[in-house]
DNA sequence: CGGGTATCTGAATAGTGTTCAGATTATGGG
DNA sequence: CCCATAATCTGAACACTATTCAGATACCCG
């Protein structure tokens, strides 16, 4: 559908054009409304006058608003992998200790972002972005580079065999899950680092 | 503030009423809708409309509509408790085994009434119900049976006294986020069953 | 340079949340 | 029993929303 999709700072191809690309513009002004007013309550027009553009001028990059929504989505989960990405780099090495410190920087960083842009992650996961059941997603880099980081677990007999079978589908899930519960106020925040604590010791497989 | 928060099926008291118990029509009116198109997309005016009733009408009972569906909020995460204390009303006993029967069938439930109403789960954990963050909040119930069960997990030496303290946040996060996952399409719906397994595992803690 | 085309505008339509003055109806006190 | 009072609901209005479409605009290529 769109050539380019990544979030690009501000619009710098073809200074003089029409309005430049403004597909990026307008995502780049949505991502800000909705930061600050929740995926409900963003206004189409809101995002055009915010560009500078008319109204009716969305219509030309998205079918409707749920459209534009949607693909907004999808930039959010590449912009997450890419912060995940961006957080293993900074722990290198081969030792237990140093798969264990990328596992649980792993979470946090998930959790870091939820936290601190609970909209977006709201976007995200509350069912506005429609994804294909079948077809392949955005997060499925993030899985990835989970599931390394389990294997690395694994080689360095920090887990269990057994444990690495459901490693992805149980630390996904929990960490989704508190995301969720903490910034919607259920659990304090405090309950992630000690989610992280138990995650740790429940793959571990020994905690008696 | 409300006298009545439990959803009647009807509207029952005083017939020939001006409208009879409105609140609670207007609710039930509410779930029908955020059931059948989201808890975004909600009209106000269709609410009331399907009631019989004026738009202006609402505003007796709600001060705008973020609060209705606020309100509405809390009345689900009420119906949720009750249908939880069913299912474990279905399997009684003090064994192992039936501890074991129970905590899965907690999760079990929590996810089938995911995967069964995805839009009214969305509207609980979507940031639409604003959760006064210090106060106790409807979801303490659940929060309660769970508990109960990891102590006769606990008593009859199924979990170990470690995990049990990691019990409540592990479990709770976990089929909390799988649930997500799973109704917005980024796990596969089997994936389910898969984690209350792995959870198991991980909380006996005896996994090699 | 001029025709063609992608891009954007203006106006219009139908629907939204919200407010408020007033009409309607039930209820409690004489 | 009836009337004043208060609770309840309506109608119309306002500003705002998504969406459509005929037309104006500005770019590009031959």
């Amino acid at each position: 559908m769109s050539s380019s999709k990544v979030l690009r700072s501000k619009s710098v191809v073809r200074e003089s054009y029409h309005h430049g690309d403004l597909q990026a513009a307008l995502l780049e002004a949505a991502v800000n409304l909705v930061r600050a007013n929740g995926p409900d309550h963003l206004s189409l027009r809101a995002v055009a006058e915010q560009v500078g553009v008319s109204p009716s001028a969305v219509y030309h990059y998205f079918p409707d608003k749920d459209s534009l929504i949607s693909e907004l989505g999808d930039q959010l989960f590449i912009q997450m992998a890419v912060m995940q990405r961006e957080a293993l780099g900074n722990i290198p090495g081969n030792s237990a200790r140093a798969a264990r410190l990328r596992y649980r920087e792993l979470g946090r960083t998930y959790f870091r972002w939820a936290n601190s842009e609970p909209n977006l992650f709201r976007l995200m996961f509350g069912g506005f972005c429609k994804i294909e059941k079948g077809g392949t997603h955005e997060s499925e880099e993030a899985f990835l580079m989970l599931s390394k980081c389990l294997d690395e677990l694994l080689s360095t007999g920090v887990i269990t065999p057994t444990m690495r079978r459901y490693g992805e589908l149980i630390s996904w899930s929990a960490v989704q899950g508190a995301s969720t519960l903490i910034i919607e106020g259920i659990l304090p925040e405090a309950a992630f680092e000690e989610l992280l604590d138990g995650l740790e010791l429940a793959m571990r497989g020994g905690a008696k």
